[in-house]
DNA sequence: TATCTAGTTTATAATTATTCTAAAGTAAGT
DNA sequence: ACTTACTTTAGAATAATTATAAACTAGATA
């Protein structure tokens, strides 16, 4: 069904190697994610919405969440912990920082935080990444 | 009804500051949570858990979530954005940053973490906070 | 100290984000 | 074209949290 054009060959690959087969609603997620020229973030209700308004056919709330999972755990989206009950996703996976500020997510790129000292990992552990937050408020 | 003797004066200072009465249940929390030597990190429902364990007569979930969340507001407590489902919260007030190691939740000490560069707020913004998560996994 | 009232507690229902289930549909190898 | 294992989907289930509203109580007042 799925027409296998080279245009999409990128964001095929990104599901084979997440293990999932390039179905028609994973190429359209898949692209959607990112096919584009900035990295950006996301919830999953926030892209199913987004997705689903321009669609006749809905794409189902399960597909999105298990192509997003999918997708994360083959190292193509980075989840975030900004808030206690909501999964914030970024498709920008290279490693950086975030400010935070009322829901609103900004990237922050790694080479404008640089750390002078850091601890070891405790015995047995070692560190998998270091994650920075800066929460915002307003001026006064 | 409650005996308002001075050994319960902290604990109790605590809640008025976070504009609670200090009925029963919330001292018994309160002192849960203050009376000791150490800080630590909970959930509610863990706090729950162990609080309610050796009582006969429970006290209420929303009691806990109203008491841990007007505690937090009047910053006797601090929310940890660590997973995305639950929200940890740490009785250790002053600035410092954290391990996390497979829903085990371990202080990093002020001292240990310093920045060489830190990116400054955008406009119209001023930092809340900067808060540095080490996710941790084994050492094979 | 008895009374009163606004604030509290509780069980339960509601909500939100997410995961599970199982029936109907489809990709891709033969 | 056929087959089979993987997918999609709607809807149910779960988990964390918040809301509701009836019964209860702290602490001010008479």
């Amino acid at each position: 069904m799925q027409k296998m054009n080279n245009k999409n060959k990128i964001f095929i690959d990104k599901l084979r190697s997440a293990g999932l087969r390039p179905t028609n609603q994973r190429v359209e997620i898949s692209k959607f994610l990112f096919n584009r020229k900035n990295t950006f973030h996301f919830t999953v209700e926030e892209l199913k919405n987004s997705m689903n308004l321009k669609r006749s056919k809905k794409i189902s709330t399960a597909t999105f969440y298990n192509t997003v999972h999918a997708l994360k755990s083959a190292g193509h989206l980075k989840e975030l912990s900004l808030e206690n009950n909501t999964s914030y996703y970024d498709t920008n996976i290279t490693s950086h920082h975030h400010f935070f500020d009322n829901g609103k997510v900004i990237d922050i790129k790694s080479d404008k935080i640089a750390f002078h000292k850091l601890p070891e990992a405790p015995k047995g552990k070692k560190i998998k990444n270091v994650e920075v937050v800066i929460r915002l408020e307003n001026n006064n």
